[in-house]
RNA sequence: AGGGGCAUGGUGCAACGGCAGCACACCGGACUUUGAAUCCGUUGAUCCUGGUUCGAAUCCAAGUGCCCCUGCCA
């Protein structure tokens, strides 16, 4: 539990105190989450819906869902219905669906009376030309020969552009503010383009589209948003979002910008995700892997794991790397509350009880959460002669501090009994093929009546009655640290870890896994936490998805190997 | 280089002129029907220099480092 202390706010709930202090928005809060509908929300976009939606909650207000569509050419439908899942499934609820495009007329308006006041030109510069005029980082650009026309021909021209009268790249509409500006955005930016393409909602009835910048703010304005929260690199956007709605006399929201989330062994960037679904790393967006939020809901990530994962992580504006190791924390957390326990045996070994009669089968009542004493909810799991342990569960010759099987060494079968090794069968190689053992009718249960003691307890799965199942273990995708520095392009595919994915063919579940729901999460006994596959999933072969690395409880066992 | 930002343990975030704290990670210990989980504990930080002040992570000045900006993308 991660209590976060009462007193302490972070620095845009400072702003927005400041606010209700001086009255500004008169207490009113209001934001909206503004995703561009072009691919699969991710957990970095997490943190952006967390900190617009959660704000909103905070103070009592509301928050907008508002897609951001001004861009015909990259953006489609499908992903609107994904979007809205994902935000619903992390359990947040939006006062309206909106789209930028339902904003294309007022919009449209809005520049014509800047064109009127003198404020917006119709351009004639090609896109080089208009690179070379816009000067450099360190030196001034040079005015357009067009930025000095008469308001009338911009008017008609503006105006003719949006009846298709000109090709594509042909003109555009600039704000006319100053091109010796040090802010480059200043420097006449473009209000609009032509685009003949067709829009997913608006279809061929625009050829001229909005900027990004001419739309976002004029979109918060007309909504009533006061706190328009977004990522650091549109610091430099702040002076041209004011400055639109200050000459347009119209509502003025606050735009507030923060540090976008990085973490360790991934990537965000939406150009290289879809690189490693191209190029066959993944097993497509939902590939347990990824960190989209379809991809974690898939491998049993609960959500409410990962809203604490993005209180835990905070707001702030300075450049950071989270270490993936926090979210596991959370996920580990909150599986370990609602994850109930089952027995697992990954590499299998056949244990053969040599005094348990051939043809007896009796069924032992186990926890389904044996940490907690508790617990009311079991199952009952088959036992009988034959029985598959891990194979590391059994050293012939121990190293020191080994505790589970050897021979002579007594060991309880958990929830069963305590068994003592007689004998192995081997191959001609010397290959273990089977162990025998004998067992203590006294322990039924796993006690001894004369109170002695075994220092090692490990999981087993009656054979008989052991469901057969594939169980693919994922580890971190990148090699790398810190993936997101990576180049740009092909060669970061060079950093992708190869043996991210083991799959076991040949594993043994205890028979109430049979019935498992797909994307419902099991804790198996030492072994993890798997998630049925909702893909996958089929009577007679479970597959199960690991997911969390769990590295150093691995290193541990494989290291006493 | 011009402009805009940022700088606190390994990582992320607090402390807003008054004892530098929390979480994760690490290390150590305890406990357990598995060595997992859980519980307890230790180590460890204010970018540098100067100034103001009884007192500075916090205010001031000069530096250093990192990020963003030269799309008709968002």
């Amino acid at each position: 539990m991660t209590e976060e202390s009462s007193t302490s706010k972070n620095f845009i709930e400072e702003i927005i105190d400041e606010h209700n202090r001086t009255g500004r928005f008169d207490g009113k809060v209001k934001t909206r989450f503004p995703p561009e509908p072009n691919g699969y929300l991710h957990i970095g976009h997490t943190k952006a819906l967390v900190v617009d939606f959660g704000m909103a909650e905070k103070y009592g207000g509301s928050t907008n869902l508002r897609y951001d569509d001004t861009n015909p050419v990259k953006e489609d439908a499908e992903y609107v219905d994904a979007i809205k899942k994902d935000i619903h499934w992390l359990g947040f609820d939006y006062e309206q669906e909106l789209y930028a495009s339902d904003y294309f007329e007022p919009l449209y308006e809005m520049a014509v009376m800047l064109i009127k006041k003198g404020k917006a030109y119709v351009d004639e510069l090609s896109p080089d030309e208009m690179r070379e005029y816009r000067g450099t980082l360190t030196e001034p650009g040079k005015n357009s020969p067009w930025r000095e026309r008469p308001v009338e021909e911009s008017l008609d021209l503006f105006e003719r552009m949006r009846k298709g009268e000109f090709p594509d790249g042909s003109k555009t509409l600039r704000a006319k503010i100053d091109m010796a500006s040090p802010n480059i955005n200043m420097r006449d930016p473009v209000m609009y383009r032509i685009l003949h393409a067709s829009h997913h909602r608006t279809g061929n009835k625009w050829c001229i589209y909005p900027m990004y910048d001419f739309a976002h703010g004029q979109s918060d304005s007309m909504e009533g948003i006061t706190h328009s929260m977004c990522s650091l690199e549109y610091e430099n956007h702040r002076p041209l979002y004011d400055w639109f709605l200050d000459e347009l006399e119209l509502f003025h929201p606050q735009q507030i910008e923060f540090a976008r989330l990085n973490l360790t062994h991934t990537v965000m960037s939406k150009r290289k995700l879809r690189l490693l679904v191209e190029k066959g790393y993944v097993d497509g967006w939902t590939d347990p892997r990824m960190p989209t939020l379809s991809a974690m809901r898939r491998a049993g990530y609960p959500a409410k794991a990962i809203r604490n994962f993005i209180d835990a992580i905070g707001v702030a504006k300075s450049d950071s790397f989270v270490e993936v190791e926090l979210l596991e924390h959370f996920v580990r957390d909150e599986l370990n509350q609602t994850a109930p326990r089952r027995m697992a045996v990954l590499r299998p070994l056949k244990l053969i009880i040599d005094n348990y009669p051939p043809e007896q089968t009796e069924e032992f009542q186990v926890s389904d959460f044996p940490q907690d004493p508790d617990c009311q909810s079991g199952r009952l799991v088959p036992f009988s002669r034959e029985l598959y342990i891990e194979q590391e569960d059994f050293m012939e010759n121990p190293i020191p501090k080994y505790f589970r099987l050897s021979p002579e060494r007594e060991v309880r079968l958990m929830s069963a009994y305590f068994v003592k090794v007689v004998s192995t069968d081997k191959d001609s190689d010397g290959n273990i093929l089977a162990v025998h053992c004998t067992y203590d009718p006294q322990t039924r249960g796993g006690n001894a009546p004369d109170g002695r003691k075994v220092k090692g307890t490990i999981h087993w799965v009656d054979a008989r009655h052991a469901l057969n199942a594939e169980l693919r273990l994922y580890d971190y995708l990148f090699k790398d640290e810190h993936p997101e520095d990576l180049p740009e392009g092909e060669v970061f595919t060079d950093h992708v870890n190869a043996d991210s994915l083991e799959v076991l063919k040949d594993c043994k579940l205890e028979p109430s896994l049979k019935d498992a729901l797909p994307g419902q999460p099991w804790q198996f006994v030492r072994n993890g936490y798997f998630t049925a596959d909702s893909l996958a999933s089929r009577p007679e072969n479970l597959v199960f998805n690991r997911t969390l690395s769990l590295a150093d409880s691995w290193a541990k066992i494989q290291g006493q190997k």
